[in-house]
DNA sequence: AAGTGGTCTAGACCACGCG
DNA sequence: GCGTGGTCTAGACCACTTA
C-alpha cells in the first residue's frame, strides 16, 4: 500500500479529519503521538503539531501532555462570531447606513450599571443613546454608558455625526471584556424608536469592556425583529 | 536602555499588545517586519511569527505578504462561542438535567425545511420535538429534522431517553454547517411547552449541518426567557 | 523584481501530568 | 520517572503581492 506523503500541515489536518470522519479514529479514541504520525506522514513533527494543535483549538481533539491526543468525545461546536462596527454590517448588506443621536448626557447611572462597571454609585458617567439605520429604516438601538474617568476625551465628543460605537473603537483601547447575547421584549420606548410594536422580540447584544481594572464602556444593542447573527460552523 | 529579551511567543505577543495599546503602534500603522522584530526581541523569527499570526487570527493585526503587518484600523471583535450539548450546559450551572420527548414522527417536512436541507420535497424526514429541563423546569425546546437518508440508524432510535441533540453528536459526523442566533416570539405552542406567556421573547439557535453535500440535520433550539449566551472578548 | 509573511525541517530542551 | 505535547532555534525555500 502506497501512502501518499503529506507536504503541509493543512493536508495533514485533512487526513486527520478524514480518519475521524471515517471512524478509523472514533470519538474518545487515543490517536498516535506526534512523533509516530510524523514518520507515517513523512513530515516533520512540528508540521504534525501545527495540524493537531489547530484541530484542538477548534474542539475536534483533546490534547494533554503525557496522556496523549484523543478525538473529542463530545465535540464542542465553536462558533466564531465577528462583531463588526454596525456601519460596516449595514453596508455589507448593500444598504445605506444612517445614524441618529437620540440622547447624550452626563448623569449618575442606575446601580445596575455602576455595579457592573465598578464605578462609585455617585459617579456621573456619559450616557449615549442612538439609533442606527439601514436604508433609512431603524436597524438597531444603542444604549451606552462611557466611563469618562478612563476616556475623558469622550466628554468633548458630541456623537452627533459619529456613533459612539465607532468613536470608541478608535479612541478607547481595551484589554479585555465580555459579551452576551439574549432575547428581550421591546419596551414602549424601544418599540417607538425601532418602529415596531411593543413586546416584539428583540435580539440583544450586551458588551462590557475593560482597560486593566477599570471599565471603559458598557453597551446594549437592540436589533429590529428579524435580525440574525450567523456564522459558519 | 536595556531591552529585556523575550523568551517565548506569549511574551512577544504581550509586548506587541502593549505597544498597540500605548499607541506606539497606532491603528493603521505598519509595524516592523518579522525579521527585524526577531532581532529586536532577541528570539527566532518563527517565535515572532507565532505571536503575530495569533494576533492576526484574533483580528488585532492585518497581515499581507510583501505589504507587511499593520495594526487593524477597525478591529473586528471576534467572539468564540462554545455550543455545548444542552445537558452539559445545564449541569455546569449546577442544576439537574431532565429530558422529555414530545413528538417523534417520520413525515414530509414543510418546504422551508426541505428547501434548506436540499432534500426532495416529497421525501419524508424524521421529525423530533423535545423539551430540555433544568431542575424540572423547562429550559429549552428542541425542534429537529433528521435526514434519514444520511443517518438511517436514527430510524431505530426512539429518542425517549437520549436526546437527538446528544445522539447525533455520537452517530452523525458532519463536515461543515452553519449556525444562527436570533430572537423570536413564543407561539402558543412553544409558550405552553416552556410554561411562559405567549409572545415572550425567546432566544433561538438555528443550526444546519452537512456531510459533504448532503444535509444531516436541521434544528431550532428555543430557550426560556432570561437565557443569555456569554463569552469573553 | 524584490520584500514580506507562510511554512517546513531537524534538532533540542522543557513542562506537565499520568502511573 | 518518563512519555507526551509545547515551544524555541537556525536555516531554508516558497508564494503572494506590491511597486
Amino acid at each position: 500500500m502506497n501512502m501518499p506523503t503529506f507536504r503541509n500541515w493543512r493536508s495533514v489536518q485533512e487526513e486527520v479529519r478524514r480518519r475521524i470522519h471515517s471512524r478509523k479514529w472514533a470519538p474518545g479514541d487515543l490517536i498516535p503521538n506526534e512523533a509516530d504520525l510524523a514518520i507515517e506522514f513523512g513530515c516533520a513533527r512540528s508540521t504534525v503539531n501545527r495540524a493537531l494543535r489547530s484541530l484542538a483549538d477548534s474542539g475536534v481533539l483533546d490534547r494533554k501532555r503525557k496522556a496523549g491526543t484523543r478525538v473529542a468525545a463530545e465535540p464542542v461546536a465553536k462558533a466564531t462570531l465577528d462583531i463588526a462596527v454596525i456601519r460596516h454590517e449595514v453596508e455589507e448588506h448593500g444598504a445605506k447606513y444612517g445614524y441618529l443621536l437620540i440622547k447624550r448626557s452626563q448623569t449618575t447611572p442606575p446601580v445596575s450599571v455602576s455595579g457592573a462597571m465598578k464605578t462609585r454609585a455617585s459617579e456621573a458617567l456619559l450616557h449615549v443613546q442612538a439609533l442606527h439605520l439601514s436604508d433609512d429604516t431603524p436597524y438597531a438601538v444603542e444604549d451606552r454608558w462611557i466611563n469618562t474617568n478612563v476616556v475623558p476625551e469622550a466628554k468633548l465628543e458630541s456623537f452627533e455625526k459619529l456613533s459612539a460605537n465607532e468613536w470608541l473603537m478608535k479612541h478607547a483601547p481595551y484589554t479585555h471584556g465580555d459579551i452576551g447575547f439574549s432575547a428581550v421584549q421591546a419596551t414602549a420606548e424601544h418599540a417607538e424608536m425601532l418602529n415596531v410594536s411593543q413586546g416584539s422580540a428583540l435580539f440583544a447584544i450586551d458588551r462590557l469592556t475593560w482597560d486593566s481594572s477599570a471599565s471603559v464602556t458598557m453597551v446594549r444593542l437592540l436589533f429590529t425583529p428579524g435580525y440574525q447573527l450567523r456564522t459558519a460552523l
